[in-house]
DNA sequence: CCAAAAGTGTTTCCTGTACACCCATGG
DNA sequence: CCATGGGTGTACAGGAAACACTTTTGG
């Protein structure tokens, strides 16, 4: 920006957003790929994204992207700016600067669109994936688990109205470890404006039927919810 | 990425980095900026940076800028990437995409280079500085009291051999609030990997001359160092 | 009536905090 | 010998974890 040079001859790079939209489907953390249709890497799996356009926002963009591939409204989820990735020979047709994007989404009750679908993170094969696109999905799972860890982004992972239990799910399948029910449920009852209870309860199978609850106003949670020493 | 244009015909932007370089000077937390010499903003403060060049990976421009500004070798500072700013109309020449970085330095003893100087961070007029780089400071002061919190980068802002006053008075400058320094120095101890001690003092003035420490290799706080209350 | 899940109570332990106090130095 | 800052000891309060126990449903 303070910089010397001529504006009329500056490097010219193309921008994109990439999207990696993560939910949870207990117990399995997912992520949404697409399968390449066009060279190079035809036929690999790829994180959603694409251009930016000249006179779009980055944010912008993202959404866009999100809506394309998933239909879900930016309202009912939570996405924001991860990092941005722009090593010179990542793409190997042009110097491509790509600005990634975590999506935090409730699994869609609607089908996938052609080409798309879900991906146990776990289970995932990095090689498999297109460009360097493993080490964007390895850097959206870690900043997911530490938004996760001090925030109450856990709810953008749930249906508008949840159990505690669906709540807690969502950590357990970050973490892949089991929660006690009882301590969790006071923790996060007594945090001021994390979950605001309905009225109603709901039952699902056998056992005692669960309150119903909508995400609150707070954003941020002090303390942290899960234990430091879970990586 | 995953985007089905001709690689031939996409939008062209340009691609810049611009530094937050942040340093502790007791009780202060400061920002180099330097004074800008040319059309837009001339003669208005803005954030040190620069175009990325056409095969110049994002790291190694960000680096080369902070070494052109300070002088100071990366080996000794902290230099991670912050956050991308792309709003349209941010620069009126063009479409530039700025990658910001957030360096974290001790104060350098060498003089200042022509047209760069310290800034309070405090007492400092956003209204003063060029394009958005108010905004992108802000994200810096931010990410670095995180990062201060639950790593142990706040040694970056110490000479390379440091007494747990000095250390001390880098949270205090951050936070602008004075730490229990019994308690302080415990906490630290306790950290395995924090600090380790040299078996040397140094005396400053009255008082119990201090043992001197160099930073050890942990890079991870558990639990963070501040108290939650703290903003 | 039994299994299963929701929700409450209780005990134990650990850690952060405050603050009294001793140590070692410069002036 | 006094002020100043380094460093240690200690007692108290609040929160986290473990787990026993009660409640309410489906089969």
């Amino acid at each position: 920006m303070s910089s010397t040079y001529d504006p009329a001859d500056f490097p010219a790079f193309a921008v994109t957003v990439d999207l990696v939209v993560l939910t949870v489907r207990p117990p399995n953390l997912e992520v949404l790929l697409v399968r390449r249709a066009e060279a190079p890497q035809k036929g690999r799996w790829a994180l959603p994204g694409g251009f930016v356009g000249p006179s779009q926002d980055l944010a912008d963009a993202a959404e866009s992207k999100l809506v394309d591939k998933t239909g879900i409204r930016v309202k009912q989820a939570h996405l924001e700016q991860l990092q941005t990735f722009g090593q010179p020979k990542r793409d190997p047709r042009m110097r491509v600067v790509s600005v990634a994007h975590l999506a935090m989404v409730a699994v869609p009750s609607e089908p996938e669109l052609e080409g798309a679908a879900w991906h146990t993170v776990g289970s995932l094969d990095a090689a498999a994936l297109a460009f360097d696109h493993a080490e964007i999905l390895q850097a959206g799972v870690e900043r997911a688990r530490s938004k996760l860890e001090y925030t109450t982004l856990a709810t953008s992972f749930c249906r508008s109205e949840f159990t505690l239990a669906e709540l807690r799910s969502v950590y357990e399948a970050a973490w892949g470890e089991r929660l006690d029910a009882a301590n969790f449920q006071r923790k996060v009852l007594a945090t001021e404006g994390f979950v605001e209870s309905t009225g109603r309860t709901e039952s699902a199978g056998p056992g005692r039927p669960a309150r119903t609850f909508v995400a609150g106003r707070a954003e941020l949670l002090h303390p942290p919810l899960m234990p430091p020493g879970a990586l």
